[in-house]
RNA sequence: GUGGAUGUAGCUCAGGGGUUAGAGCACUGGAUUGUGGUUCCAGGGGUCGUGGGUUCAAAUCCCAUCUUCCACCCCA
């Protein structure tokens, strides 16, 4: 948990830096909220709450006996856990957008669920770190996610590499080719490049139904290589003839030509074939990977024009990015990153000898914790040898051994556990050695 | 949702129809009545995931079920 803590801090400290504000949402949102937004494969995944009172006695018997999972889980619940933490702060925003004042820059630390299979880096439950601005078009937003992504992995020491792309982009590219209302199942057969090849990819789009004429055609995005800027001057002549695809490489252009007035540390790649599954973005998408552990990616990210739309507040665009908390946490555990300070322990536990003993240290501790010192006294009057050992094993650097003879001279017994040495003190001796150590 | 594993001591795992189920680590006591990490000696702790079946006999074989894990799908 104190290790759990230590991301959350350095994330939340970063988010605080570019003053966003913090919210908290409900678990559970009502399904009707939560349906569609993340695709086919993201309805499969929602938990569902089962409805309160007898909720059987109002189902048909046709209804019964047709067994569609899809139409009785529709008449058993109404509402589920959340899935993402977007979605959720989209209705939000909805719902107050009388106390909110636009652009509205909020963050929210909050576990989120799916029922999926559990398996190495996916759980069903897992904290997301999200960051969105929404009432904004401006790409300086976008810039300004990069800069945050930058100083977190920076403090949490952890080499990373993020990669950007753009719906627009990937939108101009399935029109090009001839299919503009193919464009999820490209992208996701695209998205799976490195990963399967790229004969894999072009059987996949085969089995989408798309022809061999615009498969052909979709092979210089897919081999495309070289620097962003090279990248970004090839697709220009690939997509002149799409307006919307236009429109995603200004925008691509203008976030890197921002890149480039500050100081950013972490590689920003154009990657054409990253994708992502969630079906709200509709302009920049950021995906941000470990290079140093195999384990998805550990955050993403994206802009989204209309989310709020479908809860009755058209015309407000929104960009985010989401830090999935316990893979980094993964990441860090493998790495061995954790620093020793993540561990909270105290800094000096004062053995405790029995009642009469006990009652003078107690009041010492109180001077210790008064000078911002974090201590403690083991609150029963075991064997020393047990004492030691819980000293020991919580790698608590220093011991008080108060006895009789050190109450009688008003001093403390103050030993250190790394080299054994030991001297008597007067408390405000040991105070000010404690602090300067 | 599809496929494959797994479950034995607090933890990591061995064993594989036949007396009393094992190891390492952890824990407790002692060598050391107020001194941890190293060492030595001793000790406690298990309805062998749950339910059923086969058998003279089941932790072991069979079936079901649950848990956890791995791959696919998809994703943070």
């Amino acid at each position: 948990m104190s290790r759990r803590n230590y991301i959350f801090d350095n994330i939340r400290s970063v988010f605080q830096k570019y003053a966003f504000q913090p919210i908290e949402t409900p678990a559970m949102e009502n399904l009707s909220s939560l349906l569609g937004k993340y695709g086919d494969e993201g309805d499969k995944l929602l938990f569902r709450i089962l409805n309160s009172g007898d909720f059987a006695a109002k189902i048909d018997e046709k209804a019964y006996s047709e067994k569609d999972s899809s139409i009785l889980s529709g008449l058993f619940c109404e509402k589920g856990l959340r899935y993402d933490l977007t979605v959720p702060f989209a209705r939000f925003v909805v719902q107050n957008r009388n106390e909110i004042s636009f652009p509205f820059k909020r963050y929210q630390i909050q576990p989120v669920w799916r029922a999926d299979r559990p398996q190495r880096g996916r759980y069903r439950e897992f904290y997301q770190c999200d960051v969105d601005v929404i009432g904004s078009n401006s790409l300086f937003n976008e810039l300004e996610l990069i800069q945050i992504i930058d100083e977190v992995f920076e403090l949490l020491n952890l080499k990373v590499a993020i990669k950007l792309n753009n719906r627009k982009v990937l939108a101009g590219i399935a029109e090009i080719i001839g299919h503009p209302e193919k464009i999820i199942d490209i992208t996701v057969a695209i998205d799976k490049l490195d990963k399967i090849g790229q004969e894999k990819v072009n059987q996949e789009l085969a089995e989408k139904g798309l022809d061999k004429g615009a498969i052909d055609k979709l092979q210089p995005f897919l081999l495309m290589k070289g620097s962003n800027e090279e990248k970004l001057n090839l697709m220009r002549k690939h997509l002149s003839n799409s307006e919307v695809g236009t429109k995603g490489l200004d925008e691509l252009q203008k976030v890197f030509s921002y890149l480039n007035l500050v100081e950013v540390n972490v590689p920003v790649e154009l990657d054409l074939t990253l994708a992502r599954g969630l079906n709200y973005y509709t302009g920049a998408i950021f995906e941000v990977k470990s290079t140093e552990v195999e384990i998805g990616s550990i955050c993403g990210g994206g802009r989204y024009d209309d989310l709020t739309g479908i809860f009755g507040l058209p015309d407000v665009s929104g960009v985010g990015i989401s830090f999935g908390a316990d893979r980094i946490y993964d990441v860090l555990l493998q790495l061995n990153r954790f620093p020793e300070s993540a561990r909270i322990s105290s800094k000096i536990m004062f053995v405790n000898f029995g009642e009469k003993e006990a009652e003078y240290c107690i009041q010492q501790l109180a001077k210790l914790r008064e000078a911002g010192i974090s201590s403690e006294l083991y609150p029963d009057s075991a064997k020393m040898k047990k004492q030691m050992s819980y000293a020991d094993n919580k790698k608590i650097p220093f011991v008080a051994i108060v006895g009789e003879n050190e109450i009688q001279q008003e001093k403390i017994n103050l030993k250190n556990m790394e080299t054994g040495e030991q001297k008597l003190l007067k408390i405000d001796e040991l105070i000010s050695s404690l602090i300067s150590s």
